[in-house]
DNA sequence: CATCTCACG
DNA sequence: ACGTACGTGAGATGC
């Protein structure tokens, strides 16, 4: 089954029509909501248009057979469908997603939209949708493109999702990656759907004030930037002020990059910083338009007319490790990490007589990386409750925990992430602005101390090489097609495969906390809002905040069990305030 | 449409 | 010798 409509956002978009594909080459479109089309002189009129079933009476007919249970529904990205149909009265189940399917079988070799699957696994190029409403200004929306062309279109749309399932569904089990795609990415689908249809409430009101500030202080910046430079520029083109920086004024340590421009990143501009007051100011000024451009204005455009919430909408098979990604907006980067943009989070509220309450999972990469590479001292550490960076900084520099200094724990902190990240000694070097063979010293003391780390790196770099792909603890493959391959690709490809299971395995972690969520909270006047990799947003009616709190802890805690036996405590964190500000 | 920059975990 | 920290999405510029 597919849907046709008129927008990508599945919360304002309006049904067109819907195809159904019973056997490989068997589809219909069943049109519901096509209107005279601008162009219908040139393709003989729009007769069909107004012979079009009505809506209603085409949903009527459908939903006994969209929600039998002995009747197996099969789509392509199925939560947008599953979405326009809610919207309409209409739960679908049960159901498979070929596109999850794919994801499944062949995560980190290639993207999962039906156009790529089409060719590459049923060798047919589909009928492009750009030939049907156009592109750019001219684009229209698919409610205008006349029936007789729409028919076989949509009609393909159906059947290829049919003949991929056909496809997959034997390879799932051939491949044993079943459990995966039953318990880890299929029943994500109307998690999702819940969540995103429920949306945060965000304050227009807070939003528009910050813009306010933000201009004006923007204004300030570029007044002062301007005079410094002794002439007008734009503040926001790298090229014109890398050309100011380094051709005009002069300041040392220019380097172009392979496109010809100067770098001008924060990096740069802040070891220029000491040599002149001009590149402060930029990185103050860059701050504050980040924060009005792409959050306090772009949010303001995002809330929805008609419940005056913000509905992201999160891609379960984007990211190669298993992880979601959120666009639409993206919900998954609103900052946190300076003060100034930590206030965005003041605008994301609960309505009257509710409360947001967050929590998070508690350092989870480091405790699965000491559980998956059997680092002894770290997982004490963790059972013990004590400061892992600080463990990891006396392990390393032979300093007692009592005589701890920040600095050493800040560098132990970094190697710590470093190893998450598949460590190079020029990544170190560059994050703790240290030489490289100093940050090369580093890692070798770090591999001597904690011998497993070297281990569980061997293995894992082996394991991709020979199978093409590595694992997560509950079996997620992430292929690694470049792990083989010669010159700087592979290096990348090694670092990937090192990260993989350990972010992959946190992914796992809380989809399946999110996959047992509603069950645990029934009852509760709670729903699960938002999830940000290690977080969990909820709205709940104010007094119910704490048993929510206790129950939505156990979930997470317990969402390894009993599939997994982690030798490491999982910990998790929790607040709750009338903004996301005050809950995190 | 590519590139640069920067927001998050 | 060479280029690198892992995973994302989005806005602004400029070709």
């Amino acid at each position: 089954m597919d849907t046709e409509t008129t927008s990508l956002n599945e919360m304002v978009a309006e049904l067109a029509g819907i195809s159904l594909a019973t056997a490989p080459n068997v589809a219909c479109y069943i049109p519901v909501g096509h209107k005279s089309s601008p162009t219908a002189d040139l393709f003989g009129g729009d007769a069909l248009a107004a012979d079009q079933l009505p809506l209603q009476e085409v949903l009527d007919a459908l939903k006994p057979v969209l929600e039998a249970d002995d009747i197996q529904k099969i789509g392509q990205n199925i939560k947008y469908d599953w979405k326009v149909l809610a919207r309409h009265g209409i739960e679908v189940a049960p159901f498979d997603d070929t596109m999850l399917m794919s994801y499944a079988l062949h995560g980190g070799l290639h993207n999962h939209g039906m156009d790529e699957l089409s060719e590459r696994y049923l060798g047919h190029v589909p009928i492009p949708i750009k030939e049907l409403i156009g592109t750019g200004k001219s684009q229209v929306t698919f409610d205008r493109v006349p029936i007789e062309r729409a028919t076989p279109y949509a009609a393909e749309d159906a059947d290829v999702t049919l003949r991929l399932w056909l496809t997959f569904r034997p390879r799932l089990h051939q491949v044993k990656v079943t459990t995966v795609y039953e318990t880890l990415e299929r029943p994500m689908v109307p998690v999702l759907a819940h969540m995103e249809m429920a949306g945060v409430k965000v304050d227009r009101d807070t939003l528009s004030r910050m813009s306010g500030a933000f201009a004006q202080k923007m204004a300030a910046l570029e007044a002062e930037v301007q005079e410094m430079a002794g002439r007008p520029f734009n503040l926001g083109s790298p090229k014109q002020l890398g050309e100011l920086l380094f051709d005009e004024m002069k300041l040392p340590g220019g380097v172009k990059g392979k496109t010809g421009a100067y770098g001008t990143d924060v990096n740069v501009l802040e070891d220029l910083a000491t040599e002149h007051p001009l590149p402060g100011k930029v990185l103050d000024w860059r701050q504050v338009s980040k924060l009005k451009s792409t959050y306090t204005d772009a949010l303001q455009n995002a809330i929805n007319a008609e419940t005056g919430r913000v509905h992201t909408s999160y891609s379960i098979a984007g990211a190669n490790t298993g992880r979601l990604a959120s666009t639409d907006p993206n919900l998954q980067n609103i900052p946190v990490r300076t003060e100034e943009g930590r206030r965005i989070r003041e605008a994301f509220v609960a309505p009257e007589g509710k409360v947001l309450v967050s929590l998070d999972y508690s350092q989870i990469e480091l405790r699965l990386l000491a559980h998956m590479a059997d680092l002894p001292e770290l997982k004490e550490a963790f059972r013990e409750g004590q400061d892992i960076h600080a463990i990891t900084a006396s392990e390393m520099f032979g300093v007692p925990l009592d005589q701890m200094t920040s600095e050493l724990r800040r560098r132990a902190k970094a190697i710590n992430f470093g190893i998450i990240y598949g460590i190079s000694g020029f990544g170190l070097a560059r994050n703790l602005r240290i030489p490289k063979d100093q940050a090369q010293q580093f890692i070798d003391r770090y591999f001597v101390k904690f011998p497993g780390i070297k281990a569980y790196m061997d293995s894992v770099i082996q394991g991709a090489k020979q199978r093409g792909y590595v694992q997560t603890l509950f079996g997620r493959r992430i292929h690694t097609p470049e792990i083989n391959a010669k010159g700087p690709g592979a290096a990348f490809a090694r670092r990937a495969a090192i990260n993989a299971p350990i972010q992959g395995t946190a992914a796992d972690i809380i989809r399946r906390a999110m996959i047992r969520m509603d069950p645990a909270i029934e009852g509760l006047p709670a729903k699960m809002l938002l999830q940000v990799h290690d977080e969990l947003l909820f709205e709940v009616e104010r007094g119910a905040e704490e048993e929510l709190i206790a129950r939505a802890r156990k979930v997470m805690v317990a969402a390894p069990d009993p599939a997994v036996k982690l030798n490491v405590p999982l910990v998790v964190e929790a607040g709750c305030g009338r903004t996301w500000a005050e809950a995190h």
